[in-house]
DNA sequence: AATGAATGAGGGTTCATTCAT
DNA sequence: CATGAATGAACCCTCATTCAT
């Protein structure tokens, strides 16, 4: 059983495809299982690749998936961008909680993805790479905290950047309080616990819409 | 050179401590690393049993971790109702946000130990034992908000209870965003990203003293 | 397709006997073979063992094939102790020789095996093994080299253990001269090659026997 | 980012040239660690060179390092001419044993790389280089041969190739009972083991001298 | 002739879980 | 109840070699 191997990407544009292919197989993978169940034999057959190749273009398993809630982070910010250039003047508490949720769950994907960040963070990156991803995600931070600022005008020098990161905070709080493993969502359909079921959209909205209202500049 | 075995634990309340022996086992080992890094034959050993002893008292890996964090939430609705049974009036926002985080950080693992429950739950636990631990966290739930609501009236009708899965979710978000692996604290500590380094205690603090600021009671 | 379990080897005897059917096994396997093309779960299958369970007993491949050539070396050193015992009087060089190489091809496998002494350590044995194969190595050495001294008187103080460990670097350095693989075999079977083809055994013993005629006593 | 490839070789000398750029490459990198420890890529990269190019001027990884013997070998033959022709008269069992060794250790590198030739030529070495390198080992072990017997009649006909056959095999059995692994040369400096260590130089030229002064010329 | 992307077999090791003793 | 020997699936990653460009 031979697999005819795939055409050679030797043009920089081609690996670059070629990296995407391999981040959109890990990302179909992750979306059906955890990541523990994630193999790097099952991404590489996704992308109709060889198992070697799959590690000329990621050095580990863990620096892939960092890949992939880097293409994900950057993809929200520009949506969020987007959405707030849009708005041309400034916004209610509740007026950004829902642009900000709206953009979030707009990628059903995106949430979980955020998810990953802490688990993959945690074994076998090496500094650089930490390091790198830590100084675009503060670049991010501060360009669309800039703006945030601007439509929120309560929050203050500064303030913007530090929200979005507490932003971030909720979701991937409210991420794991509200997506309860099979087992977990069995149980929640007992009628007992049925009145216990949260909603991720709606505890998210509710809990970052409170958090604007609440908002206070930090002392300094 | 053969072990003596231990002592065989017939009654119930032998039963009990050797099943709290093994939890402590497994808290000790998962302080000094990650789930990934705790081995059953580990917490064996740490418990001084055999391995196979501590499927006695537990199915699986995931389920002696559910008890681990199952009692530390437990101990921690006991510490925060009797904080709150002290207080005797009612708490300002700020008051109440400084005295949840100060209950919190008061015992050093309680955090880390929150984490797990998503990943633990997620895998690996049966619908019963979902079920199971789902209905003593209502409950707990619900006692607890009780107390909430009558010290921070704004809460208004199961608004205590909303509030405290809001704020389990802000403990884990918040942990997750201001605990960094080994590579990324190094990372951190580099000139240009150092003022990025967040505080879990400050973060955690600012972001309930904000939510209870701007709570809103749901519309009923 | 479910294997039925090895029965279990409680017992420290039976723990023993089943460490050496894995060294059996080990030993079969490298009897077809270059160590590289030995792979642990073909030892664990010739032993009618999990793979798991080799590591039961060894803590890595080359643990165990070090314990292979440690086995190996022994029952020589009894089989030259027993024949030096037997010689009851002194020896000529040339008898020495003889007496020496005859007790080395008596095992057919045993030469091959001390080939392996230094690949092995030279990879993956960690210290405490280290040192505990020297020692138990330098104490056969002292023991078998007094007997020598008796039935050579040329050797002098110590010259016995001297001359063991130097015979075991002809024995090394023969059997890699004399040894072909296959490959090599077939070009020394050629016509203007045949005649440069060496025995291993008539080669270490004249030189073996050079050695001991033209042994001079170490200064000092 | 890509390399500007190497000026192609057209001419046979270039080509020899690149040969022997590749080699060195290899040779360096075997000084660094055990041959299971240097790949391809390294080599290619050592000699600035493309993978693929390297399998241009060597089928294999084991040619390669075949050539790399096969090179140290004659350049060890004509030292040992050199020497020996210098010489002008008779030698001495001493003597020569201690020129041998001299022209062997002055070339720090030579003995490690003699070690090598067992292991490579036995795997995936074809038949006809098999041949090839036995012939002109062959025809340097006789034209060698014969200029040691002319320094040291003892030998007699056909002796000093032979003697020199016998000397390769004691360089790489000392070699390998003297060069200790990282781990056993750590045993080999605790105090019970430390009377132990063996010198390569003085064993070697301990053994050599004993086997000149005791030669024998074979039966015939 | 030179390149380097692609291949994929291969291998040692770990560890949750089982169950004979 | 307690033990710990046995299981075996699973998994990441390496690297010699090939061959399209």
């Amino acid at each position: 059983m031979v697999r005819t191997p795939k055409k050679r990407a030797r043009a920089d544009a081609d690996k670059q495809t070629r990296r995407q292919d391999i981040v959109r197989a890990a990302a179909q993978a992750f979306s059906e299982g955890p990541l523990s169940s994630v193999t790097m034999a099952d991404v590489a057959r996704r992308a109709g690749l060889a198992k070697g190749t799959v590690y000329l273009y990621f050095p580990s398993k863990e620096a892939l998936f960092l890949q992939l809630v880097t293409d994900a982070l950057a993809a929200w910010f520009l949506a969020v961008e987007a959405e707030l250039q849009r708005a041309h003047a400034e916004l209610t508490a509740d007026a950004l909680a829902e642009l900000l949720v709206r953009s979030l769950v707009a990628d059903g994907s995106l949430t979980r993805l955020m998810t990953l960040l802490h688990p993959v963070l945690e074994e076998n990156i090496d500094d650089a790479l930490a390091a790198a991803f830590k100084r675009r995600l503060r670049d991010q931070v501060i360009a669309a905290g800039a703006l945030l600022e601007r439509r929120f005008p309560a929050f203050g020098p500064q303030g913007g950047g530090r929200f979005l990161l507490q932003f971030n905070a909720l979701v991937i709080g409210v991420h794991s309080m509200t997506s309860p493993s099979p087992a977990v969502a069995r149980a929640m359909a007992l009628p007992d616990l049925a009145p216990f079921r949260l909603s991720f959209d709606v505890e998210l909205l509710a809990l970052t819409a409170s958090v604007l209202r609440g908002w206070r500049p930090r002392a300094g």
